[in-house]
DNA sequence: GGGTACATGTAACTCGTTACATGATTCC
DNA sequence: GGAATCATGTAACGAGTTACATGTACCC
């Protein structure tokens, strides 16, 4: 499906960017909530994009001799980009759980046992939660406008603040049904 | 980490299954919304599980000359498989989501453009969530109690549900956005 | 001078998907 | 007899992670 290639043209569609800034960015904590990919990924795909003339570079001096190599969309991958953002695909399949394939097992546990298993990853999403939400707060005490670059920031993190929420209500559930038995 | 190992010795370690009655299960309604494989995967891990002797095998006749393999596990699995259920793990990474990049980077679509694609979005997370509920509605009409095999069942389907909630709550949200600006 | 960050690449390996390949059984 | 399902495997490829490998720039 070549999605590495969209998101790295996504980035690269706002601003000229090298290699390791669009690594950085996947490593960011807004990005990395959805997306996410390593330099020795970034840097094949990069070259990839070369050859197939989705993107140019300019190699830039930095200080004396570092040369970085200044990545550009062209009008190609700006196309290209455009018709993957409006395609209507079907529903991607669900993502895979370790810790609810854990749960779908642990039926020969015992009740303390697993409550305590519950509550520790309730923890886990709890303090996830805080951060992310502290994010937000910090970045965005009030939403920005649709059609501003600063919006895709916030509707993910929300997404993401959202996502965390209803994990903690399922795992709150969950508890009350072992604490009923 | 191994994660398919261990989804296959929790299967067969509720009673002894061929390849394909696993296959079978990963592709079922009910665990397909937190793991799957292709009979591709399956296969081979089951070999290396014998190598390791986690796993034991016996063949069965059906019908006139076919053989199939039906997998039990041995104490070794069992021991392993006990351990991986209680290992406190940090927090997987945040799964992928190809819907929320292409959010991420629609600021230079127009608002009509994006309500519609954020519409499609949402129309297919409801009839997932309705073919959810469905399921629940026939299969457990009253939730069953803890330490029962179906308990495992009913709970990671009732995060399944909650999980297309949110995620419809989070296209509404992302849609009054829209309709403000 | 030393540590951290900047900067770019390759290699080996694991995991997962799609396709190739074959044959038996069951039900109509 | 034919179709769907049962049953088991391998091959080729793509995606992703960890490790290997190297060198510069900037700040203290």
């Amino acid at each position: 499906m070549r999605t590495l290639k969209y998101a790295i043209l996504g980035l690269i569609n706002r601003e000229p960017m090298t290699g390791y800034d669009i690594t950085k960015e996947f490593n960011s904590n807004v990005l990395a909530n959805f997306w996410y990919a390593n330099h020795s990924q970034v840097y094949p795909e990069l070259s990839k994009l070369i050859d197939e003339g989705s993107i140019s570079f300019e190699v830039v001096i930095q200080g004396e001799k570092l040369e970085k190599k200044l990545y550009t969309i062209t009008e190609k991958g700006r196309k290209d980009l455009m018709k993957w953002l409006v395609k209507d695909d079907p529903l991607e399949a669900t993502p895979k759980d370790i810790f609810r394939l854990r749960a779908y097992f642990s039926d020969f546990l015992d009740l303390d046992e697993l409550s305590d298993l519950v509550k520790q990853q309730k923890l886990k999403h709890v303090q996830k939660l805080e951060s992310l939400q502290r994010i937000m707060d910090r970045t965005y005490p009030v939403p920005p406008s649709v059609k501003t670059r600063e919006f895709g920031d916030f509707i993910v993190l929300e997404s993401a603040i959202m996502r965390e929420k209803y994990y903690i209500n399922w795992l709150d559930d969950y508890l009350s049904h072992i604490s009923r038995a």
